[in-house]
DNA sequence: ATATATATTTAGGGATGCCTAATTAACGGA
DNA sequence: TCCGTTAATTAGGCATCCCTAAATATATAT
């Protein structure tokens, strides 16, 4: 397994990138990193070695495919731990950040599909970027069934809410939330549903149900067992 | 910032005097972190220069007060990572100590206590031994008041549960858990105590809920807001 | 166009943490 | 006790990633 500094360049050079819309500068990296220049230098030459940027003496850094495919994998990697450290853990966004930069190294990728599925895979980070999608996220749209398109009896828990902030809080307060289990109750008139979670039933209409992603269960007991028990 | 080389010295260094009940022997030291006995040695030499450890040539290292210290602090991020890892994200318990290895040198103290606080102060970990206490354990502990002693009408969010598991698979079941905001009801003869929890209402006796400790909350708009919502 | 300032690279080293090979110390059985 | 085995150490080197100082290329202003 190669260096972390590695991913911290790369994730460097994609950020300068984007930020000046042309190639990334060795200062502009030095800076970035709190480094000597030469020390970019030698490192982007290596990384040009390895086949993962473009290097132009005199130029500047852009990333070849496979250098922009791990960039965009670590940059994921840090906008969804932020995010965990934000709104899981109440971290102030300023350590967030700054804590994500050393996590991002050491949380293996499928911890990382974890940790996203946990959150039912959020689309914005703190930082006010759109976060990447990631597998486990394609995977819920793709395959979990809508809660619109739930049979009624059918039970099983929000994998991801495909909804503004405003009405993800609304849903929060009425008790749905990612990681609730739910039974479908009745299915209504043009597309309403109505649910119980932990022992309240609430009504949604179509345009909100239709955002629900939902994982199927198997009933035990009566109760859905709910993950994250501590 | 030192090497995290070095915790994982102390961190086996530790596990290895426990285990032997003795000094760490070179090679065992070697075989546990999987390089050669020479880079042991030299490593040994340089932490017994900087005092975290006593060294006695062919005879063994053992922990000065400094190292002990810093390598029990190693263990206990280890171990609540493990815990995290395998209760709220579901990982099989062998990666979750793999990756706890990764992440321990990574999660700063501050999210460290804020992981622990997340899980509400857990006191074993899924490798079996119980896991260290930390500042946030303790304050807990000694700052916050069990739902015994709780008045009529205050309200507060669950932050530990000092109880077997198999009891607090029965408080889970009845929808109590850490993180869980509630209500005092009322209270009764002999201790005994009524809560609202999520619209549920739920009696427990004494021996319970001295042992459930709270965090006290206002009350905001007839609901308390719970932490972790994405 | 040219002087000056700035950015970049080359040259030469240093710290860290690892390795193999060779030497030396400690241990256990005949 | 002595010898062979195993453990530990010393010696010498390598890769990684960083640095400063000096040289060179580029950009800017007059």
């Amino acid at each position: 397994m190669q260096s972390e500094r590695i991913e911290e360049y790369l994730e460097t050079i994609l950020y300068l990138i984007n930020k000046n819309k042309g190639p990334a500068k060795t200062k502009k990296i030095a800076d970035e990193l709190k480094v000597s220049a030469p020390s970019v230098t030698e490192m982007v030459q290596k990384l040009a070695a390895e086949g993962l940027v473009k290097y132009t003496p005199y130029y500047g850094v852009e990333l070849t495919e496979a250098g922009a495919i791990k960039a965009s994998k670590i940059r994921r990697k840090h906008q969804v731990l932020e995010k965990f450290l934000a709104d899981v853990l109440g971290v102030n966004k300023t350590d967030a950040h700054k804590e994500a930069c050393e996590l991002e190294h050491a949380v293996s990728d499928t911890v990382l599909e974890q940790v996203c599925t946990f959150m039912g895979h959020p689309e914005i980070c703190p930082d006010g970027n759109p976060i990447g999608q990631g597998k486990c996220c394609t995977t819920v749209e793709e395959q979990y069934p809508v809660l619109s398109e739930m049979q009624e009896g059918s039970c099983g828990i929000v994998s991801m809410i495909k909804l503004p902030p405003a009405d993800k809080d609304r849903l929060i307060s009425l008790g749905l939330m990612v990681g609730e289990s739910l039974v479908v109750k009745r299915k209504q008139h043009k597309g309403s549903i109505s649910v119980l979670t932990r022992g309240t039933e609430i009504a949604l209409g179509n345009e909100i149900a239709s955002k629900i992603f939902v994982k199927p269960q198997r009933m035990i007991r009566g109760r859905v067992r709910r993950r994250g028990r501590h």
